[in-house]
DNA sequence: AAGTCGGGGCC
DNA sequence: GGCCCAGACTT
């Protein structure tokens, strides 16, 4: 906390402010959410935003809206829309959140996105980043929005050696940015600040020639731009092995499951599968059991139609796909049903299970 | 403080 | 293959 207050009297705040938003307001890119300062498509531009790249966004963001215009749109929709809205997108529980979130804003606060940091942060999936970003581009309220650009840059801006990859750390750039932001375009100085980081500041390679804080930039001045920020590594991914089944009735409907409502890929559909804990163990006849003991009809596995691997965050789906059949006498309920492949498009699944139905589909074409 | 939670693009 | 991305939440 000591080193970057005194980095910070090496700077003038005025010429760098200046310098920033002057280019941001020449050099920004023409972007969906930046049409206006609607609090709603603000709020739901950050929260794509989380973790997920700009050209990622668009498209998502476009059809979002088309679907979803207002708060009001958004509080009343059935959750499986919502989902299927963000299908593909991934970290699905920002948008069950952001649905939830929308809903206090219309009974709490009459449909208005508060603009005080304690009501705003108390919304769901509204953390600090967000937080500040809503009440600065939105609002022009002057509180910073310290998301992993900002990091970057003001770690290189002021020779901050502090590890970004420790949560602790966030509250140290949070500070400086309390220092550096401009109280007459709160907006500008926040997104210029992530602009920057997207399109000059970029992790490896940095343009230093073409950046208009150079002169302000201690890293670059100490010749160690390249050595900025520190992050230290994550801890490496875990595999598990499924076996998963594309269950055709006499009707050619498949059958589908409705995961949990908690945990990875909440309330998504998928095609019934069981973990493998002993793969070199297990016989088909094994697996086939685990699947008969998820169901309370007679189904048969098939043929294997092929392998599929998925990568997440933290863990490796290894997934072994079968083909088979299940007596249409099936009792569907809330998370089990028997769909054709052109209902199946209603419902909101994975990209490890799209990858399934390619699958199903080429196996179907031999 | 460390894990959980998706998916894609880039090197 | 590993890294990164307009992070938040849980434990």
């Amino acid at each position: 906390m000591i080193i970057e207050l005194k980095n910070l009297e090496k700077i003038n705040i005025y010429a760098f402010q200046n310098d920033l938003i002057s280019w941001f307001k020449q050099e920004q890119r023409d972007l969906p959410w930046r049409k206006n300062q609607d609090p709603y498509k603000i709020w739901v531009s950050e929260i794509m935003l989380q973790q997920t790249r700009v050209d990622t966004v668009i498209p998502y963001f476009n059809r979002f809206i088309e679907w979803f215009p207002t708060i009001e749109d958004l509080a009343k929709a059935e959750e499986d829309k919502v989902l299927k809205a963000w299908e593909g997108l991934g970290y699905y529980s920002r948008v069950r959140n952001l649905q939830s979130a929308v809903q206090e804003v219309s009974e709490k606060y009459n449909g208005e996105v508060p603009n005080t940091p304690e009501e705003i942060a108390g919304l769901k999936g509204v953390g600090p980043y967000t937080a500040g970003a809503i009440l600065s581009i939105a609002y022009g309220i002057p509180e910073p929005a310290v998301d992993g650009n900002v990091m970057r840059v003001i770690s290189r801006v002021l020779s901050i050696w502090d590890d970004i990859a420790k949560s602790s750390s966030r509250k140290i750039f949070e500070k400086a940015v309390r220092q550096l932001i401009s109280h007459d375009d709160p907006s500008s100085f926040n997104q210029a600040l992530m602009e920057l980081g997207a399109l000059i500041c970029t992790p490896t390679s940095p343009a230093c020639l073409l950046c208009p804080v150079r002169d302000h930039c201690q890293a670059f001045d100490e010749g160690v731009q390249n050595e900025l920020p520190i992050k230290t590594k994550k801890t490496k991914t875990r595999d598990v092995q499924l076996a998963a089944a594309i269950l055709l009735d006499e009707n050619k409907k498949v059958l589908i499951h409705k995961r949990p409502s908690t945990g990875l890929l909440a309330n998504l559909w998928e095609f019934p599968n069981v973990e493998i804990h002993h793969p070199l163990q297990e016989d088909r006849e094994q697996i086939s059991e685990s699947f008969q003991s998820l169901l309370d009809v007679n189904i048969k596995l098939e043929r294997i139609i092929g392998q599929i691997q998925h990568t997440f965050s933290h863990l490796v789906w290894n997934i072994m796909v079968y083909s088979g059949t299940i007596n249409s006498s099936f009792q569907e309920s809330e998370e089990w049903k028997l769909v054709s492949f052109e209902e199946m498009k209603e419902f909101a699944f994975p990209v490890s299970s799209q990858k399934m139905i390619k699958l199903f589909h080429e196996y179907q074409m031999e």
